[in-house]
DNA sequence: TTGTACGCGTTATCAG
DNA sequence: CTGATAACGCGTACAA
């Protein structure tokens, strides 16, 4: 009788030694479950160096790791970091993403990703999914659309750190360029450079925060410049390329005899931009300068190469994760906002 | 002496709303948790009517959704699938993992990343933290040095799909490109477009099957070409630039009349020849040949365009994960292997 | 048809 | 200094 009953759990035939448990490790080192905690949880100063030693030998010998779920449960802490992604074909999410899930991962923490493949109407699904799971905190690549998505996620104190764009107007921690600088910054080369008419090109803004910022300081630039430069705005969506082409064309004309350029905000529009460029048989840098938001490992190789306005991705995912983490053990300050500055990469595309 | 001790969990000021139970929607509907309980799993058809109505109407009122962590602990399944990649940074990892996490999501399942880096030593240290977090099984873009790494996955039981790469001899289920097949298809093509000697690119061996397999493809396709081709393999490292100057530089003085031609066997070292070749003053097409696995988007912008055989990773990850999520459920077949083709799309560096 | 009671693996509290 | 015991939230035999 002193056998239980057998685990139902069992499937058949293979024979799945059980998950080791603090109760084996407890057994084997003849003390209660409370002593093996206390051990495990850096309390042994309080406990005889016997004890300690003989428990700590038990769990080295039956490799004895505590279950997080029991733990999370328990604790309510489950050492998890949720990941919300708007696009991880966006090279830009990919880098951020790296740096992100590297710091988590250092201090301890697992993440659990969730990508929105730009479906926008996911970002609610995502963040009860992953509250569901206990996440601690959320580092969020919002699509900008669904700012009651984060209901859930703050009616149960869990922080949320932002990248890259804002949400609606909530105040949160947000990580990301510098975006105004940045312009200019790009902006002031192709000035120098002697380009004149520009275009800046985006993808459709969608209530997105950054391309709205990145929009309005070329507008801006465009404003302050000494001689008030010409320039416009046109949304891209991938689609329609000859709407492209068509702005591409009117850009030339406008120019007459000063060159035309383009400030394009991200590397998907970059591609188009350069694939537009090439269906109208011009040469960047020559006929078109270019510079363009990210710099992915292939600008260098596109055409005379692109130049571009390169983001600390590496910085702002290891950033938002520490930023985020502060916040999970404890720290209550205010919403911050740690704008880092892009870096101009000159290359052949905006060098006439 | 009816009210229970005040919960000491709760930090300080903020109200912050303690997680809805089970307990709670049991209350709210007047019925046990049991009921409650059955509700959710699907056995409502054991109550009556009014009682499930009654039970769901409060489910809903109060936004109620199980903790997956307790029913982790309970049934011994957490609905989490851990990934692990080799490197986030490769743009094949990235669009498999894009298909394999749409999969595991549709299939109710989570996905916990664990990104490598390229850090073999690290693969041990992610099978374990993703296995002490209860994940049911593994999709594995293993970088093949340690396959004694999966030893707690395979002791708990947790089936194992591998991604693009085997692991040892381990027989494991297995789904990724069919390589033999599409060297010969590239080679073949090369030949066809009247390319000499071949170079085949490759990063460095490092036991990685599927540079092996690709490299030993290329190997017989040379053999057994009608007159026996020239050809190369070279492996570069990416720091080494003048080697891989060298490596091109030899295979022009053995081509002679002949147009060289390389075979580069991912993404990464497609950008490096490429760069090399720029280096060289080399136009890709004329001067030198080049057909790459993989096709990321910016594979039509470089130079007159890159040749490439297209991997299908959607594919690739959904396939993954289906077959992952097959052995979960239950299903215990021998080990499988899917081997998908290779699309060949031909642009301007494969055309003289 | 529904409710009670127990256990999953931990940690925290309170006795000893 | 250590051990027993009660939760954490859920699923489920078993009893009613």
């Amino acid at each position: 009788m002193s056998r239980p009953p057998v685990p139902p759990a069992k499937p058949a035939g293979a024979a799945v030694p059980a998950r080791i448990t603090i109760d084996d490790v407890a057994r084997a080192a003849g003390v209660s479950k409370a002593t093996v905690s206390r051990v495990l949880n850096r309390r042994a100063e309080l406990l005889t160096r016997e004890i300690a030693e003989r428990v700590q030998a038990a769990i080295d010998r039956l490799g004895y790791a505590p279950s997080p779920m029991a733990q999370a449960l328990k604790r309510g802490r489950s050492r998890l970091i949720g990941l919300v992604v708007a696009d991880v074909a966006n090279p830009f999410s990919v880098a951020v993403l790296r740096g992100a899930e590297k710091a988590c991962r250092d201090a301890g923490y697992m993440v659990m990703l969730f990508n929105l493949g730009n479906d926008d109407w996911r970002e609610r699904e995502a963040i009860q999914a992953l509250s569901s799971y206990q996440v601690e905190g959320f580092i969020l690549h919002t699509l900008g659309q669904d700012a009651g998505a984060l209901e859930s996620a703050a009616q149960r104190g869990r922080p949320v750190v932002l990248i890259d764009r804002r949400l609606g107007d909530a105040q949160l921690d947000l990580v990301g360029l510098d975006n105004a600088a940045a312009v200019r910054l790009a902006a002031g080369h192709l000035a120098e450079a002697g380009y004149g008419p520009l275009l800046f090109v985006t993808e459709p803004m969608q209530g997105v925060s950054s391309r709205e910022e990145r929009a309005a300081a070329f507008r801006a630039c465009l404003a302050e410049a000494q001689p008030a430069r010409a320039g416009a705005v046109f949304e891209s969506d991938g689609v329609d390329e000859a709407a492209l082409d068509a702005a591409l064309r009117a850009l030339q004309r406008q120019a007459g005899q000063a060159r035309p350029a383009v400030l394009s905000a991200n590397a998907v529009t970059t591609l188009r931009v350069a694939a537009a460029a090439a269906r109208l048989g011009w040469t960047l840098g020559r006929d078109l300068g270019l510079v363009g938001f990210d710099d992915p490992d292939w600008a260098p190789l596109v055409g005379p190469g692109l130049s571009a306005i390169a983001q600390p991705t590496d910085d702002i995912g290891r950033l938002a994760a520490r930023c985020l983490i502060e916040r999970i053990e404890g720290q209550d300050l205010a919403a911050r906002q740690i704008l880092l500055p892009g870096r101009l990469v000159v290359r052949g595309s905006s060098r006439p």
